[in-house]
DNA sequence: GTAAACACTATTGTCGACAAATTTGTTTCA
DNA sequence: TGAAACAAATTTGTCGACAATAGTGTTTAC
């Protein structure tokens, strides 16, 4: 009933294809659930609207069946609520839970500065710090926040995988799917972008300096700062 | 093709049932993940070991559809590993993923610590307090590990309550799942369990000071020792 | 005219049959 | 004897049909 499968090769068969093929055909569902994601987290599926199996799976052109299991998956990451027999519609986070998500991302923020400080060598920062010197100062000053956005993405990006954890950067992306429509309204708030930048800076100097204990507390008081701008004008917000 | 449902009731209408009802017909699946989770958490379905959907559909007298399900919930929850084709087998924890486990850990708990410290009155603490510093004294020195761990669990769990913040809960246990078999095999290294008595003591005490820095601090110092510990001994146990 | 009872439609949930792929067993050939 | 070639059985993947449930519109009774 149930047998460990040390791998040992008594004899020498057919040995399985170098690449497991696991691209084309086996996995239609994959991306279903992507496009999904990228639409809630973007916001082109408004929060609260219906998810009809039908409509989908004739846009995807897949069975039913598939949608559906992409709709679990979508569920089990939170970024749906399915009702027995009713449905699925996209969840609506609410202030309550958004301040936990911060809260949490403060602390995973924080460990991702310090283990990719550990990890890389102090001057892989160099082309950051200069770029937070630089261009991302003029994007600040003339508002314009798509490319001071992208720049937050690289620093992330570049963290995350010089941090080096799978389990974090799962953890972490789990937080961006769903708050990522909040940082266009973050940003755009009085002095937020201003701040937000120096906070950077001061990250990635501890970064570029190697303060491995510097960077995870000033990261973590960087996202601490956006949650209180948050809170300050939450009545603006949602 | 997208509606937002905004909740208005222009008629009064046959409203839905007061509890939905969503308990035994509907989520059959929801056993099967639960069951399996357990097994595997507990190892009684060793790590490598094949999941085959018949054997499973039968013991569970379940279609084959819902077991699908249920394995591609678990994959998602990375307690398996599904390939093409090939079927399921319960995942295998390499060492390297272990640390990566007990990094992303250490930042989590020491959180929790904060934020049930933040939450509560100082004096709820106060039973655990005595817990630590009494039957939890005996059995560190008799090596009744089972009920040792037993109030380190309860120590987590009201941990968790009282920090009320349902996403850390999801991420605590996520990691849980995984290492949970762990926990058997640390707290059995020399000195490993009087070491980690005096740092819960310690712990406990900023809790029941309301020191919420504190807590946090010599929390995450905690798991910082036991991840120390399982690298010393990493030999005799994987 | 309002509200309950009924019928109809739309949508989700369940299930088994069939197809595709992999593994296992057997035979064949050097 | 050993490895390749073939055949059989097991296992996973896909799909559409049917059942069950919730939502909507209509009728009926008071």
């Amino acid at each position: 009933m149930i047998q460990t499968t040390d791998s040992a090769k008594p004899k020498s068969r057919r040995q399985a294809p170098a690449q497991p093929p696991l691209a084309s055909p086996a996995n239609r569902m994959q991306e279903i659930v992507d496009v999904l994601r990228d639409r809630i987290a973007s916001q082109q599926v408004p929060p609260g609207s219906k998810l009809l199996e039908q409509d989908l799976a004739e846009e995807f052109s897949a069975p039913r069946t598939a949608v559906r299991e992409a709709l679990a998956a979508l569920e089990q990451r939170g970024l749906i609520q399915r009702i027995p027999n009713r449905g699925a519609v996209v969840m609506r986070l609410e202030m309550e839970q958004v301040f936990h998500l911060y809260d949490t991302r403060e602390v995973l923020e924080g460990l991702c500065s310090r283990l990719a400080t550990e990890n890389s060598r102090a001057e892989s920062w160099q082309d950051l710090v200069e770029m937070f010197h630089g261009p991302m100062v003029g994007y600040a000053e003339n508002a314009d926040f798509d490319a001071f956005i992208a720049g937050y993405e690289l620093f992330r990006r570049r963290s995350q995988t010089a941090a080096a954890n799978p389990i974090l950067t799962q953890m972490l992306d789990s937080i961006y799917e769903k708050t990522q429509v909040l940082i266009r309204r973050i940003i755009i708030l009085p002095g937020r972008a201003k701040a937000g930048l120096q906070e950077h800076q001061a990250v990635l100097q501890a970064m570029r300096q190697g303060d491995a204990a510097a960077a995870e507390r000033l990261r973590r008081s960087n996202m601490r700062s956006a949650k209180d701008c948050l809170m300050r004008y939450q009545k603006y917000l949602l």
